[in-house]
Formats: structure tokens, C-alpha cells, sequence
DNA sequence: CTGAAAGCGCTTACAG
DNA sequence: CTGAAAGCGCTTACAG
């Protein structure tokens, strides 16, 4: 049995071809009611569905929504992905999903077969390295844009294509300021990969902010944007501390600049018996939906993540060839993770 | 600028648009080396890329690949997610995402736009109600498989299709013999919607192990599959056992069927002052990531969530007509939260 | 090994 | 308002 076709809807109808076209798809001119209640009849009695493929072909657009994430199964990612998936379904998008595993070769992979998928839009969630984007990269976008493809980033404003951009220079500095309002005085920071713009922008805005105020971090260290290198980074500032349990000094405050990295720095300290905040105090950033049963509760940033999704959805279906920028301010939420004696 | 097409590649390395094709994308009867060269040469002159749609519609296949998941935003259901990409990309196909959020006229609309879009194979991740199955998406699905689309779900023998099942029912009565070998007496248990399978399965399976052992619940309460389900359901439970802070009764243990349930229990019951396991001890199910840092350390079957969706890939990709099954089996480990003084 | 031509299932000027 | 026909960009028997 094969698929049905618009011309089996058109012939049991007995109209054209075009005129089934025209009622079940085409928006303007329908056709007069008898005809066109007819041709209805008959798709759903045959059980039409329209090929989207063919669709694609003969017009213009796909109808296609291409989303690349660094991983999928982060929370931060997950978060936005639902918020670009509402509002996909509400303008009637399909998405297609990479998730690249924060591989740079496949996250251009997944624009190369976007762009042969004939994606309308593609939206890049997850900050790129700053300065020189990567070569080939960029004449994927060049091709794309050149043949009316939009491209919006999450994160990172890209020398061409619309952003959502964070505020993450400027919030990380309001954390910083509320921290030494709060009483700390003491300062390190768990920072994220040297070419991952959002990493740099967080870790200079409240370094920047702290000297504003005559303050310095005490240490620096860095690792990979996920659990495991806050994991791994937190053991690493812990032995440059020379952290003891219970040592009755004033806790040091450290910045993770991503929730999930101060969660795997919590779990460090945590095993080497250390208690925050007793010993040592962490703020992170996004607020992902995790911390909301993470003890201890995590000062952060919130940021409102699934409005970012669907914010870059808006900036993918805007038409007009010229880039728009959106963004987003954090907000600073102090809770138990920062909490001194 | 129009986007350059075989025919523009074919043109400039001096052949036919059929020998263009051969070189490009035919497997077999490449043609001799010289000419192969000069074609792909022009291809990556001009910076050719094929029209995904025009080859769907040319050939049989999209490489599309349907995935519908209840909430990509679930720890759960991103894992799987993240098994499915993985898998996918290897295989060389693309995923079509929808998050249906938990609705499923949502549901069956993703199916409709997905066989429109003439994915070759179509994974339904969550389980689905139990008997009587949405006439409605029945039909979808049998029109589907007629044109020769594969359907597979995961966590729900469907009628038809294959399936990914993990094994609720027996892993659940495992969790219950251990729970019971560690010296527990008293249990209860937070279930899901009536009219989930896998729900009504985890239930089941934990209830006759218990009974078995001539064993009965204290008491049942369930709501939706979610952290707020779980929480709403663990302030009844709590108000119909009457549970108190430090009473120093022995705890009642008791078995949410989801892990993110039972993260959810124990927020509401940390409002209530409840310690976990001193007042009352909960053990889950999935062994969600969110897991490994979570206060206290949860009991819970260990499913192979990644695997699974890397499974689901494979069965979708299985030539021929047949339906498969996988079983997938669950592994009990007990930690902090039913941890008995 | 290579090419001319038909066909995949739709849409959309262009006529009537 | 309706239809015949061309065209979207590929693939693939069918000939040569």
C-alpha cells in the first residue's frame, strides 16, 4: 500500500490537482464551499497526508528548526530546549536536534547537514570560543545566510546572525557586589574553558567587580563546564587553600560560574568532609530546575532559561534579513550555599 | 545567490547530472578515478551540498528519525535523549524532537507532523496508558507502518512494533525483597497515573514481592509522574501516617516509582521537618544523574537510561518487517535514604 | 562506464 | 474560481 497521494484526493474529489492543493494548503483564493467540502471529504477518507518533503521542494521554506546544544542531558541545555520547543509548536516548527557532545567537529557536522536539510533557521545554544570562530565554521554561516538561512546563537554574540545574550559580564559583577555586601571578603573562583566566551565573561565580571572594591581573588582555578571538571577543579582550589574541616577560619567564598560545576565542586569538598558553608561558601550561575532540591541550597544567578529558548525561536522565525540582539539580565538569588556563621 | 545545485556541479566538471550523482552519492558503479575527481572537485569548488528534501523525495528514505518524549526538561527522558543523539549520529540520521509535555493530543499531533515528514522511524519514549490505546494514534501508527515506517517505544509493549521494556514489574519485586532482606517492615508506596504502565507496573511489582513475603502496605498515594507529583503525594502520605519529626518509631520505608518523585517527597518532607532515613526512608526508580548528588543518597533500580535510547535507535534502524523486543533488566542499589539506624 | 529521461509529490504562475 | 503545465533538486531504471 502506498502512501496516498494529493492527486488520489484530487481524482476521488474529481477536481485538479491544483484546486486540492489549494483547499487543503494554499491560503488565499478558496475555492467555492461545495468544491471545497468535497475535496476535504475526500483527504480525510482516504487519510491524506500532505508529503512535507515534496511540500518543501516546490516552496520556499521546510518548516524545519535546526537546535544544537553542547548536551543534551545538561540540565542548562535541557532547560532551554524545552522553551525552544513550545515555542516551535507554536509556530508550527519542527525541530531537528543535535546535541554534539561539546565536540567542535560535530557541532559543525550538524550545521553542514542542517544546511542540507534545509533547516529555515539554525539556532546554536552554548558559547563558542571567543576571538577567531572556528574557519570552516563560518563559511557554513556565510553559505547559509547567503541562501536565506537565519542563524541566532544563545550566548555568545557571533560577528554576523541575532543573539540571546546573557548578561553574564554584568550579573556576575552584581553577584560579586552582593557577596561583599553580605559580609565575605574573601574570594576565589572555579572558572570555565580559556575559549568559551560565557566562561570569561563570568569570571571577569566578578573578578572586575571585586576590584572595584579593592578585593582580590585569593585563587583561580578552571576546568570543564560540567560536573566533573567542578568536580575536579574544586580539589584542586581545596588543596591550594589548604581547606581543613571545621578549622574555624572565615570561609573563603568561591564563584563557580556554572551551577553544574559548583554542584560537582560541592560534591568534592563534601567527600573530603569539608561543609559548606561552614568551611567554605560557593555561588554558581543559571539556576538550573537541579537546585531546587540540591542541598545545600545554591546562591546563583537565575536566568530564565526556557524564555531563552523560546526567545531564540522568535529571532529564528523573524523575517528580515537584518540580525537582532536580545538581552537577557540575571538575577541575583542569595540562599544557604553563601551563608556566613 | 541560489544555492548551487548537482546540476551546477555536473555542468562545471563537464558530465551528466547522473554521473554527478553516481560520484556524490551512488555506492555503486563509481565511476573511473578521473572523472570522480574532476566531479568532486567542482563539488567542493562550487561548495555543493545536496538537497536533503529533493533525496528524500527521490529515494525511499528521509534519515529522519521521529523521537517523542513526555518532558526533554526530565533528567530521565534527556538521558535517554542523549542515547538516542549518540547513536543516531553514528548511524547517520537525523533527530526529529518533540517534548509533548505530557499531553497527549500533543502526542499524537507530534506522530501526524512526524509521518508527514516521512520520518523513517518513529520513537515513542513514556509509557503510554495501559489497555485501550488512543484510537485515534492507533490509526496513525497503522497507516504509518503500512507505508513502511517502523515504530518503536520504550517503556510500553505496544500492539504492534517494537519495543525497549524495561523490566518495572520484576526489578520493582527485587527492590522490594532487598528492602525487606535489610530489615525493613513497613512499607508504602507513591504511585503514578493509573493509566501508565510503567507506573502501574513498578506498583505491582513491588506490592506482590511484598505480599509474598506476607507483607502489606501501610498505605498508597500517587499523582503525576513529576517532582511535584511526588511532592504533593509525600505531604498525604505523611499526614496519613501521621509522621513526626524524630518520633523515634521506626521508619516506614517507602518506594516512589520514579526518582524524581521521590526527590520531590523528600523536599516536601524536609519542609515538614521529616529527616530521611531517620523518620522515614524512600527508595525510587531510574537512577536518574541527578541522582549522584543528591542529600540523601537515594535507594533505586538502576536502568541503563543512555543504553536504552541507543537501543531504541537499533531497533528502529532494523531492516525487515519484524517486530523486536528488548528486555532490559534493572539493578537494585540500596544507599543513605533507606538506610536503617 | 556514461547519459537522456522519467519520476518522486507537491506548489504556483499563467491562462481561461 | 479552476485547470494544464512547468518546476523544485535529486535518483534510478533503461539504453547505449
Amino acid at each position: 500500500m502506498a502512501a496516498v497521494r494529493l492527486q488520489d484526493v484530487a481524482a476521488r474529489a474529481g477536481v485538479s490537482q491544483a484546486t486540492a492543493s489549494r483547499v487543503l494548503n494554499g491560503s488565499t483564493r478558496i475555492p467555492g464551499e461545495g468544491v471545497a467540502d468535497r475535496v476535504r471529504a475526500a483527504a480525510r477518507e482516504l487519510g491524506y497526508k500532505p508529503n512535507a518533503q515534496a511540500q518543501a521542494l516546490a516552496r520556499a521554506s521546510t518548516g524545519l528548526l535546526g537546535l544544537i546544544v553542547h548536551d543534551i542531558a545538561d540540565p542548562y541545555f535541557s532547560s532551554i530546549v524545552r522553551g525552544v520547543q513550545t515555542a516551535a509548536r507554536t509556530a508550527r516548527k519542527q525541530v531537528l536536534l543535535a546535541s554534539t557532545d561539546r565536540d567542535f567537529d560535530i557541532e559543525r557536522e550538524s550545521v553542514s547537514t542542517f544546511i542540507s536539510h534545509r533547516a529555515d533557521a539554525i539556532v546554536l545554544a552554548g558559547s563558542r570560543q571567543s576571538g577567531d570562530l572556528d574557519r570552516a565554521l563560518e563559511a557554513e554561516f556565510d553559505y547559509y545566510r547567503a541562501n536565506g538561512g537565519r542563524v541566532v546563537v544563545i550566548g555568545q554574540p557571533l560577528a554576523f546572525g541575532s543573539a540571546v545574550e546573557p548578561e553574564n559580564h554584568c550579573a556576575s559583577g552584581q553577584l560579586a557586589d552582593a557577596l561583599a555586601e553580605a559580609g565575605h571578603t574573601q574570594f576565589a573562583v572555579i572558572g570555565g574553558p580559556g575559549n568559551i566566551r560565557t566562561a570569561v565573561d563570568r569570571r571577569n565580571g566578578f573578578v572586575e567587580a571585586l576590584s572595584r572594591r579593592g578585593l582580590t581573588t585569593m585563587v583561580e582555578v578552571s576546568g570543564p563546564f560540567t560536573r566533573d571538571g567542578g568536580y575536579a577543579a574544586a580539589r584542586r582550589l581545596a588543596a591550594a587553600l589548604q581547606l581543613r574541616p571545621d578549622s574555624g577560619a572565615t570561609p573563603v567564598c568561591v564563584f563557580a560560574v556554572t551551577d553544574v560545576m559548583a554542584i560537582g565542586a560541592i560534591a568534592a569538598w563534601r567527600e573530603m568532609g569539608l561543609v559548606v558553608p561552614r568551611d567554605v561558601c560557593v555561588a554558581g550561575f543559571d539556576d538550573i530546575p537541579t537546585l531546587r532540591d540540591h542541598t545545600p541550597s545554591l546562591t546563583t544567578v537565575v536566568l530564565p532559561l526556557e524564555a531563552i529558548g523560546a526567545q531564540a525561536v522568535q529571532l529564528a522565525l523573524h523575517s528580515g534579513s537584518d540580525d537582532l540582539r536580545e538581552r537577557v539580565p540575571g538575577q541575583v538569588v542569595l540562599r544557604d550555599s553563601t551563608r556566613l556563621p
